[in-house]
RNA sequence: GGACCCGUAGCCUAGCCUGGACAAGGCGGCAGGCUUCUAACCUGCAGAUCCGGGGUUCGAAUCCCCGCGGGUCCGCCA
């Protein structure tokens, strides 16, 4: 390894000098101790984001407790006994001292703490302009998400999938990687065809602009208008499956029906990802696919991976997964059989690396079984496919209910936010002189507030959602990190006006508590995006940037920045450091950023 | 009946995969703070049998086992 002083660190990136530091104290620790290095790295604790206001500032802690118990001794003793004799090594280094600015043995611990005075500068430096991507790999990922039904208007469960689908594409694009997204449109079956005898039966060739709807809310109430109309007449029900006959056999009517419908739905749903910023690249409809994957069934078949049972339909069966259905004993496909030769399809087309597919945890099974088989037929390919699955999103009375209309719809759901929001703004600010640039600014916010809430939970988790008491302004939202970047651009803006200007040589010392804590959240977020792209969790985006916001908010309200003569140049990097992050974190969970608010 | 997920202050959540130092944050509550860089903010206080019980370990919210409570799935539906 090369020395400090080899190289100016100027010419060094950042992340070669937290590397070099690191794995010196490894090394420190490893001869100090006499384990070796591997072990040592195993048992290191990095900085994580929980200590800080524990009075835990270290930046690599190394628990002495094994060594203690196999060496007989008591931990704190050992502890103490190895910090001498590294910080004995550090003092006589220079290059070690300016490394580390104190090490301690606590609790059994032996803690580093890096020479921040030296490491803050730069990692500010680097956070001045933009975040900086990470260098760009061959690797093609495929993220699916949305999936909607054009029989229905898109609904709060859509807006978490598309929320985490938007995300999870960014973070992956964010590691270097090249990302698609797909969207597969479910336009045909049973339910397609309900809506379309609603309209059949009661519609009167009306159209959505005579009767003042959005086009695919239009359609979805003739779908409520079918069940509700089923349940009294139970006939309807053999009338939609007689439809689907007709619509498999192309039976020309029925098409156009159907065409004029489908395209109703498109154009509304497409209106409400304009609306919530989700764009695809990729969309694929189900009626041009759905037979695909019978060949695949059958050839399995043939290799005897499949059998058929005394009713004459192609089974799989797996050691520890249940049985599960093919191809049905007539011989039509069904939902995983489209599945499968849907992945060998795009796998064909797109050659993949990865693929995920967002869906709800309700189909947990259905994917396990889909890859099961898939490495069943022997794809090697398909331990690189990944269900992100996500819990489900409950009303208060419990599961929405689509078919009855019991859903809290996108469209409405962003209409009142919006609503609720420009309320909140005309009570903030008293001079209105552009409503229109007001409401585009609520929607903004309304936006962040929305999806910010969708973010910030665990995939894995369900949550009830609440209307009121789930979208909020205050505390861990949007509009707080949303609102941390525009008082920092008003900050700059009035520093700009009084004519402060950053140092060419961007060298700051003396920081304080407040200061270094913010610098380290920064240094650190490229990890977080890291695990989020790991675990495929954007809430992990969403926790840091609202502790950076703490952090930052905390600063700004308690010290002076322009005010503070000799500190201020520093500061104000600071700032615009955090506005750098916490923008490019926003745009990581697909939140619109505000200039002023 | 089987499989998977969840259970952390009044409420919502993070931490669990990869065990470690007094269990972290928000909402709500209480007490404060705008003639000073945007109060959608900040400061302080109160609030926890980490669902229960065993086990492994120097050490368990975290790993293992047995329960309890809630959810989802186990269609020739999608």
């Amino acid at each position: 390894m090369e020395s400090l002083r080899s190289k100016p660190s100027k010419l060094r990136s950042e992340t070669e000098i937290f590397n070099e530091v690191e794995s010196k104290a490894i090394d420190l620790f490893a001869k100090a101790s006499g384990l070796d290095v591997k072990t040592v790295l195993n048992i290191v604790k990095k900085r994580s984001e929980q200590q800080d206001k524990q009075g835990l500032d270290y930046d690599l802690a190394f628990p002495c407790f094994q060594l203690a118990t196999k060496k007989k001794l008591d931990a704190k003793t050992l502890a103490v006994q190895i910090a001498k004799k590294i910080n004995n090594e550090i003092k006589n280094s220079k290059e070690l001292s300016r490394m580390f600015s104190k090490l301690e043995a606590v609790n059994g611990y032996v803690n580093f703490y890096y020479n921040w005075n030296w490491l803050a500068s730069i990692v500010l430096k680097s956070l001045q302009k933009e975040f900086a991507l990470k260098p760009s790999k061959d690797l093609l990922y495929i993220v699916e998400f949305s999936s909607p039904n054009t029989n229905k208007p898109l609904h709060i469960g859509h807006v978490r999938n598309d929320c985490i689908g938007e995300s999870i594409a960014r973070i992956i694009k964010h590691q270097g990687f090249k990302v698609l997204k797909f969207n597969l449109i479910n336009d045909r079956g049973i339910h397609i065809c309900k809506a379309m005898l609603a309209y059949k039966l009661f519609g009167n060739n009306q159209t959505p602009e005579k009767a003042n709807k959005k086009p695919d809310k239009f359609v979805g109430d003739f779908y409520v208008l079918f069940n509700k109309k089923a349940k009294q007449n139970p006939m309807l029900e053999q009338e939609a499956a007689k439809l689907l006959q007709l619509w498999e056999s192309n039976h020309e009517e029925t098409i156009k029906l159907w065409k004029k419908l489908r395209e109703w739905s498109l154009q509304g749903l497409f209106q409400t990802y304009k609306d919530y910023n989700v764009s695809f690249d990729v969309i694929e409809f189900e009626s041009e696919i759905y037979s695909k994957g019978k060949q695949l069934v059958l050839e399995g078949l043939e290799k005897g991976l499949f059998f058929k049972d005394d009713q004459g339909a192609i089974v799989v069966e797996f050691e520890n997964l249940p049985r599960k259905v093919l191809l049905r004993s007539d011989g039509t496909s069904i939902y995983i059989t489209q599945d499968l030769g849907l992945a060998v399809y795009r796998k064909q087309k797109y050659n993949f690396d990865y693929m995920i597919y967002v869906v709800a945890s309700e189909q947990n099974l259905h994917f396990k079984q889909l890859f099961a088989i898939l490495k069943k037929l022997g794809f090697e390919w398909a331990d690189r496919l990944k269900h992100l699955s996500y819990g489900m999103v409950l009303l208060e009375h419990g599961k929405m209910k689509s078919r009855e209309g019991q859903v809290i719809e996108a469209d409405e759901f962003l209409q009142q936010m919006q609503h609720l929001t420009f309320k909140e703004l005309k009570k903030r600010c008293q001079s209105i002189n552009d409503e229109k640039a007001m409401l585009e600014k609520a929607k903004a916010i309304a936006l962040a507030a929305i999806k910010f809430f969708m973010l910030k939970h665990a995939p894995r988790k369900d949550f009830v959602f609440k209307p009121e008491q789930s979208i909020t302004f205050e505390g861990e939202t949007g509009p707080y990190v949303q609102y941390t970047i525009a008082r920092i651009n008003s900050l700059l803006k009035k520093a700009e006006s009084q004519g402060v200007t950053m140092p060419k040589q961007f060298l700051f010392k003396n920081f304080n508590d407040k200061e270094l804590s913010i610098v380290k959240n920064l240094y650190s977020f490229n990890f977080v995006i890291e695990q989020a792209f790991k675990e495929l969790d954007p809430s992990k985006v969403c926790k840091h940037l609202i502790k950076i916001c703490q952090d930052f908010n905390s600063f700004y309200q308690t010290i002076p920045i322009l005010k503070d003569v000799n500190n201020r140049e520093k500061r104000l990097a600071i700032a615009k450091a955090v506005r750098t992050a916490l923008s490019y974190g926003l745009y990581l969970l697909n939140i619109p950023v505000l200039e002023e608010m």
